[in-house]
DNA sequence: GCAAAAGTGTTGTTCGTACACCCATGA
DNA sequence: TCATGGGTGTACGAACAACACTTTTGC
């Protein structure tokens, strides 16, 4: 293997999910410079030299939101001949889930501007961004289905609505209030708080806190998750 | 973006499953130069400048094995800082699934020597193909419950015992035959060929064939197969 | 006392699982 | 005729889906 190997650029490109009792949201920043100037592009960088593919993620996730201990996933590598006008770029791409009340923008961020959007209304992004966009997202829907990862999206303590409104919005579809708190109660991952809303106009709901000591005994036992 | 960026090399490592009735192996290659000189390893390739990343699985699966129109599957991307001893480079992991009968080694081929080697005994691999490989032999696992891609590693024509055997040497676990034929049949994606086996010395078994098209259908209107 | 969302149980249906015997062939 | 694996149906229990009313709070 020669020096004339080693002619390729690697970029990690990330899927930030957000979630704002309504809607499920992406975090994208708009592109300060040449190419794609002034698109709205997925957050990302070149891995650097000295740093393992999910550090840079880490690193990135960091920069742009402040938080550190962000759910992450890696997806899939793209990396078409024609994908990047400047040369042979490969990029890895990951979706990553946040509490979208933790977030607050970085002033000092590399982006010019960073925004959450609607994934039900994204427009033409910058390079292959939309195709990546649609492989993450279909990612998210296989993964929340096996797995709890839908906590990773609301606050800490959440009301079984919430958590309902989440997977409805996630997977497009409506579950009946009664089978849903079974099924979820039946997993054993939720843990009564004890606390309740406040200065609601109406019952206050109980609220709960994802457990995730039980979680990782079920997962060490070989359970499999189904909603 | 400047030059100093395209510093990095990229390859593949494909791990290739094949069945031979009553095992799942896979196919490695015997490396003839530095680094790691006579270990196995999976084989592999550098991308090449203008070759997208499945054309290089599928030049690789060619080279190797004189086959095309073999089944594959982007699994994950390795990338750690001290994974290859010559620079930075990355490696994006595939499993592919191929008939064992239809495969003869190409003498042509790069590499020095290639076996099939049971997935239940392998040594110490090259770099870090062991856990590229424990990565993609999970991956096989779980997509094996979910898409009926059984069939790949199974000739044009086999006996519903030839496919159970197959889903429990690749599950580690054992089914019951009647309730396993019922589910098969259940899904639809078999056709009954009107042939048997021929010159056994027990009741011949019939012999099915797999309906690419059904398949097709079921997952056009959203089906999910779950064995 | 009324509006608004929270919370809760039962029943019918479907699906999964356990289980044992006869059949077709070659030797 | 015997040895070998092929092929089939039923009954029980568990899981899932459908469904309506009472409770608690703020105003």
């Amino acid at each position: 293997m020669s020096q004339d190997n080693f002619n390729y650029s690697v970029s990690i490109d990330c899927v930030i999910f957000g979630y704002d009792t309504t809607d499920l949201k992406v975090l994208l920043i708009k592109r300060g410079e040449d190419p794609y100037c002034n698109y709205w592009a997925l957050p990302g960088d070149l891995i650097k030299p000295k740093e393992d593919i999910d550090d840079s993620v880490s690193r990135v996730l960091k920069d742009l939101t402040g938080l550190s201990e962000v759910y992450m996933n890696q997806v899939k590598t793209f990396g078409d001949v024609g994908r990047h006008p400047l040369g042979r770029v490969f990029t890895v791409a990951y979706f990553s889930l946040l509490k979208i009340g933790d977030y607050q923008l970085n002033p000092s961020s590399f982006a010019t501007e960073a925004e959450w959007h609607s994934v039900s209304r994204i427009g033409e992004l910058a390079f292959d961004h939309n195709k990546i966009f649609a492989t993450c997202k279909q990612e998210l829907v296989n993964s929340v289905k096996v797995k709890p990862i839908g906590f990773e999206l609301l606050p800490e303590e959440f009301t079984l609505t919430e958590l309902q409104n989440l997977y409805e919005t996630i997977l497009q579809k409506t579950f009946d209030t009664r089978n849903f708190r079974k099924k979820i109660h039946a997993v054993g991952v939720l843990t009564d708080t004890g606390n309740s809303q406040r200065s609601v106009s109406h019952r206050p709901a109980k609220l709960y806190r994802f457990d995730q000591e039980k979680y990782m005994e079920l997962k060490r036992v070989g359970y499999s998750f189904e909603i």
